[in-house]
DNA sequence: CTAGGGTTAG
């Protein structure tokens, strides 16, 4: 009887090992499907690690939800389970439901391992939460998990999101192994706080560089804002991946090179390497940044045919280009047709009529979407105050500037006190855009000092043109907006010698006009 | 069965 009893334990424990073999394979080939099939249809040798593995095909295939789920269901959870699902929080980027679940973890008793900490300390680059690795250092330290490279290569990453250097060397330099990844996560640290010469020292350095390695160094010259490097070493890279072009495409969008941003894409399609949709929403991106309708409905075209998920980051950035490239019912078009939206979609809406000068259309969508239960952040204020500016709507800026702060909480930014000068500029009223520019709690900048100077221009007013002239004087001396406007102002009064004066000393002084673009095309201009 | 380094709309 003892002897059955063993036998049919041995069977069904080689039983139990092929159902999760088979349940793994599915999992790993993203069939989620069959895994589930093959889970649901075995109930009598399914284990723990069965049901683990449930759990990770779920995160694999982005079904947080059902992972929650199927996480409550389960008879019984090992620390692999709570790794499991706090690696599936890391993945959607909710750091708040990582910190959250490792706690109560802890606190029901289920001791952490390695993976557990590389996990969480990954997970914590979200603004709140980085000190945290501070505290998640000393346990890894008491817990002796600081000499595995897995762990230690995240402290470097979380280091670099607290903005401190001397740790994440020191990590680094205490680290018994090293490989790639270690060298590519310091880096990227230090990239991400500026320290050049540090960065290209541990790229000359390091013993093997991957792809991983050329990607961290272009992002890294990208986001110090030095496109040109970016673009030397990406020229430089031994091979390159989608992940490396639209860095390098994101990076000119992101630099305000929008026509070589474009150049490089058509450069990646003609390479053969397929774009995602991080690489066609940069595209649009540099689109909507140069008003290119043109290109702007190729590269829609381009997505339609890829067959790729339109997600609604993807859609948000059709939209928003639409809206900036002047063709607001396309925008609205592309906007209707979204299965869900969010508050950046809405926001190019508003952006898109406010742009188009249909000041009470950015209204009316404001309205539409605070019914829709969408809280409006500090963009959509942007979006609404230039609106009313266009639109001449005074009262109304008036009444949603002050409403900002009051009722929803957000408080005003430059921008905001910007659009405010530029409406009360428009309006005429030129003695309170400058009475606001004094009270405002920021230095003016160029874009406040900008719009009074243009709504001078606009209404000819001398007195208040000089005034805004020598503030923008103090902040940039050969701002063209000085010389061209008081230009401008002189030359409506007929004063042609202050004039000449002016362009000759703009003219020694080396600056520039402004560049403009429009949404004609060239071909339909008169020339 | 679970883990690290590179992209993502205004």
């Amino acid at each position: 009887m003892i002897a059955h009893f063993n036998a049919f334990c041995c069977i069904s424990s080689s039983s139990s090992k092929f159902v999760n073999a088979m349940i793994n394979d599915h999992v790993r080939n993203g069939r989620l499907i069959d895994a589930w099939k093959m889970f649901d249809e075995n109930p009598h040798c399914r284990n723990l690690t069965s049901w683990n593995s449930m759990l990770n095909g779920c995160i694999k295939n982005d079904q947080i939800r059902l992972a929650c789920q199927l996480f409550n269901e389960m008879p019984e959870r090992d620390v692999v389970s709570w790794n499991t699902l706090l690696a599936g929080f890391r993945r959607i980027g909710d750091s708040e439901q990582v910190v959250r679940r490792f706690v109560r973890m802890e606190r029901i008793g289920v001791i952490p391992t390695e993976v557990t900490f590389t996990t969480v300390i990954s997970a914590i680059s979200n603004i709140g939460f980085e000190a945290l690795v501070q505290q998640l250092h000393g346990r890894v330290i008491l817990l002796a998990f600081n000499s595995n490279v897995f762990v230690a290569t995240a402290l470097i990453g979380g280091y670099g999101n607290l903005g401190d250097s001397i740790a994440l060397r020191r990590v680094f330099d205490e680290m018994s192994v090293k490989n790639v990844a270690s060298w590519n996560a310091l880096i990227s640290g230090y990239m991400k706080l500026g320290c050049m010469d540090e960065a290209r020292l541990a790229f000359e350095r390091m013993p093997e560089r991957n792809i991983v390695s050329w990607t961290s160094l272009v992002h890294g010259y990208v986001c110090n804002k030095m496109p040109d490097e970016a673009r030397c070493c990406f020229d430089k890279m031994p091979e390159r991946n989608v992940f490396s072009w639209t860095v390098m495409i994101s990076g000119y969008e992101k630099n305000g090179k929008f026509v070589e941003a474009l150049e490089l894409f058509l450069s990646m399609r003609e390479s053969g390497v397929c774009p995602n949709q991080s690489t066609f929403s940069s595209a649009l991106s540099a689109c909507a940044g140069c008003s290119s309708l043109f290109i702007g409905k190729q590269v829609h075209v381009g997505i339609l045919k890829s067959g790729l998920p339109l997600d609604v980051v993807l859609l948000s950035s059709l939209v928003d280009m639409y809206a900036k490239c002047g063709h607001v019912n396309a925008a609205i078009r592309a906007f209707e047709a979204m299965p869900e939206k969010n508050l950046v979609s809405w926001n190019s809406t508003i952006c898109g009529y406010a742009r188009h000068g249909i000041g009470v259309k950015a209204l009316e969508q404001f309205e539409r979407m605070k019914k829709h239960g969408i809280r409006p952040d500090y963009v959509t204020f942007v979006s609404l105050l230039s609106a009313c500016g266009h639109g001449g709507l005074v009262e109304e800026g008036e009444r949603y500037f002050s409403s900002m702060e009051r009722d929803f909480g957000i408080k005003p930014r430059i921008e905001h006190y910007a659009c405010m000068v530029d409406l009360y500029g428009r309006a005429g009223q030129l003695d309170k855009a400058e009475k606001l520019i004094r009270e405002m709690p920021f230095e003016p900048d160029v874009v406040v000092l900008g719009a009074l100077l243009a709504a001078c221009g606009i209404h000819s007013d001398l007195e208040h043109g000089l005034v805004a002239a020598e503030l923008m004087y103090k902040l940039e001396h050969d701002h063209p907006a000085i010389y061209s406007l008081l230009s401008k102002i002189y030359g409506d009064r007929g004063g042609w010698n202050e004039v000449i004066e002016l362009r000759k000393v703009m003219k020694e002084m080396g600056a520039k006009k402004q560049k403009g673009s429009s949404w004609i095309q060239p071909s339909f201009c008169v020339s």
